[in-house]
RNA sequence: GGAAGGCUGGCUGAGUGGUCGAAAGCGGCGGUCUUGAAAACCGUUGAUGUGAGAGCAUCCUGGGGUUCGAAUCCCUAGCCUUCCGCCA
C-alpha cells in the first residue's frame, strides 16, 4: 500500500507514475474521500472526548448518591451524545474501509531509475555474464532430451493432473534432489537463514504481500467447511508475513531469510505460452530469498540480493544476462526489479530464471511490519525485498540444455557433484 | 468428531459494570551504599496514533452488540490447554 501522506503531498507525480503502471487515479474521488475522512475523524475525537467526560461525571454522581432526577437528566443528555458518536464512528469506519479498498488495488510506484515502457520488449539489459556455450551440433530443447532419455514424462504428468504438470523419474529425480540441495546450501553460504513455512495461507496474509485482492484468479484455493486457504504462489508470501503485524527492533535488521517451498500458480492469462516442457508449470519448487531492512538500507540490500542470485548462476557456470524491468513489466508491488535471464540454447533465447525486487515499504504497509528506529525511537515501516535463488525446474532446464552433448547425454555440473557424484546422464538416461 | 476451560502490559498474575490504562511480583531503567560488583534500600517504568509541545484519541486476542459508561455482560471469529473418540 502506498504512503497516503506522501501521496497527498506529491499527487501529480504519483498520478503520473500510477498511470505508467496501468492504474488510472480518480483524483477528485480520492481527494474528497481522504479529506472527508480526516475531518470526520477529528470531529469524532471531539465527540468521544465529550462523552468520556460526561460518563465519568455520571459515575461520580452515582457514587455520591446524588439526586435521582439529576442523574436521569445527565443520562438522557449522554444518551443523545452516545448515539451521535455511534453514527459518526460508523461513518468513519465505512469511509476508511472504502479508501483502503481503493488503495489495495493501487500498485506501487516505481523508482526513478526504472525505465518507462509498455512491456517486456522495453526492458533494458544491465550486463551479460559468463561465456555463451558453443555447440558443434544443433542443441535440443529440454523436453526433447528428457523424453528421449526417458527421465521426463509429460504425458503421464498430464494424465495425473492435467496440462502443466510433469512426472520426473530416475536420473531426473536424482538431479532434482541435487539441485535442491545445491540451491539451498548456496543460499546458506550467501548468509540467509533457512525457514520452513506453511504452503497454504489465509486471505489476510495473501493481501499482505499484494497477491490479493487483485490477483485472486492467479491463485489456487482450497475451501472446506467455510475454511478458505490459498496455496502459495511463492515463498515470498508466508516468509514476508512472518512478521505480519509486528514491530521489530532496528538492531534485528537486516533479516535475511531463505525458504525452499513448492509454488502453485494458475497461470491465468498465459494460455498457449510455454505449453511444451516444464518451463511454466502449475506447481514447482523454488528457493526464495526474503530480506527485511531499515528504510535507508534497501538499495544496499538490493545490491546484495542480486549479487546472491548471480552467485548461484555463476557457480553453475551458466551464461545469463541481467535486465531492468520497465514500468510496464514491473510487478504490482515492486518499485524496482532486476530479472536474471539464463541462456537456453535449445530455445535459442534468454529466459527468466530469477527475479529480484525491491518493494520499499509497500508490502510492509499492507502487512503492517514495522521497526523501532534506533535514533528517533519512532516506529517506521520496514523495507522488504525478495528474489528467487532459484526455481528448481527452470534450473534443471538450464542445466539440461546447456550441458547437453551431441549424443543426447547430459554432463553433471561440477557444482552438483557433491550430491550427484556422477560424470553424466548417458544417452540411455543412466547416471554414470 | 464430542466435552470443558482459557486468552489481561516484556513475563507471572489480580481485577465480573463507574475515576481502570489496569493491583502485586518479576524484569528493565536511574540512584544510595561499595574500591568495584552482588545484596539491600529508594525512585522510576505499558503501547499505538496524532501533535513542535501541553495534550487529545485509541488499545485488556480480533470483530460486532448491550449501556450514559465495558477488561468486566451478550454474540461471533481466531488461537491455546485439557479430557474422550478417531487417525498417518
Amino acid at each position: 500500500m502506498l504512503d497516503l501522506k506522501k501521496m497527498l503531498e506529491n499527487l501529480p507525480e504519483y498520478k503520473e507514475k500510477l498511470k505508467n503502471k496501468k492504474f488510472d487515479l480518480d483524483e477528485k474521488y480520492f481527494l474528497d474521500l481522504t479529506s472527508d475522512i480526516q475531518n470526520s475523524k477529528k470531529e469524532l475525537q471531539e465527540l468521544q472526548s465529550k462523552l468520556n467526560k460526561g460518563s465519568a461525571n455520571i459515575g461520580a454522581l452515582v457514587q455520591a448518591k446524588a439526586d435521582n432526577s439529576e442523574i436521569e437528566k445527565a443520562k438522557a443528555e449522554m444518551s443523545a451524545l452516545a448515539s451521535d458518536v455511534k453514527t459518526r464512528e460508523e461513518y468513519v469506519r465505512n469511509k476508511e474501509a472504502e479508501l483502503k479498498n481503493y488503495m489495495m488495488y493501487m500498485p506501487n510506484i516505481y523508482d526513478d531509475t526504472t525505465p518507462i515502457g509498455k512491456d517486456d520488449t522495453e526492458n533494458t539489459v544491465v550486463a551479460y555474464y559468463n561465456e555463451k556455450p558453443k555447440f558443434d551440433f544443433e542443441p535440443k530443447e529440454h523436453y526433447v532430451l528428457g523424453e528421449k532419455l526417458g527421465i521426463l514424462d509429460f504425458e503421464r504428468g498430464a494424465k495425473l493432473a492435467g496440462a502443466r504438470f510433469t512426472v520426473m523419474k530416475a536420473a531426473a529425480s536424482r538431479l532434482e534432489m541435487a539441485v535442491k540441495n545445491f540451491l539451498f546450501e548456496t543460499a546458506l553460504e550467501n548468509g540467509f537463514t533457512p525457514v520452513s513455512v506453511p504452503f497454504m495461507v489465509t486471505r489476510n496474509i495473501a493481501e499482505g504481500t499484494g497477491q490479493l485482492p487483485k490477483f485472486e484468479d492467479d491463485m489456487f484455493k482450497t475451501s472446506n467447511e467455510g475454511k478458505e486457504l490459498f496455496l502459495i504462489p511463492t515463498a515470498e508470501v508466508p516468509v514476508t508475513n512472518i512478521f505480519n503485524n509486528e514491530i521489530l527492533d532496528e538492531s534485528d535488521l537486516p533479516i535475511n531469510y531463505c525458504s525452499l517451498t513448492p509454488c502453485f500458480r494458475v497461470e491465468a492469462g498465459s494460455a498457449g505460452r510455454d505449453v511444451k516442457g516444464m518451463f511454466r508449470q502449475h506447481q514447482f519448487e523454488k528457493v526464495e530469498m526474503v530480506k527485511f531492512c531499515a528504510k535507508d538500507e534497501s538499495w544496499n540490500e538490493f545490491a546484495r540480493l542480486t549479487a546472491s542470485a548471480r552467485r548461484v548462476l555463476d557457480k553453475l557456470g551458466l551464461h545469463y544476462r541481467e535486465v531492468t524491468l520497465c514500468t510496464g513489466d514491473l510487478g504490482f508491488g515492486a518499485c524496482h526489479c532486476h530479472d536474471f535471464e539464463v541462456w537456453l540454447p535449445g530455445q535459442n533465447k534468454y529466459r527468466e530464471i530469477s527475479s529480484c525486487s525491491n518493494y520499499l515499504d509497500f508490502q510492509a504497509r499492507r502487512a503492517n511490519i514495522r521497526y523501532r528506529d534506533k535514533t528517533t525511537k519512532k516506529n517506521e515501516f520496514v523495507c522488504t525485498l525478495n528474489g528467487s535463488a532459484m526455481p528448481i525446474g527452470r534450473t534443471m532446464i538450464a542445466i539440461i540444455e546447456n550441458y547437453q552433448q551431441a549424443d543426447g547425454s547430459i554432463r553433471i555440473p561440477d557444482a552438483l557433484k557433491k550430491w550427484l557424484p556422477y560424470e553424466k546422464i548417458n544417452a540411455e538416461g543412466e547416471l554414470v
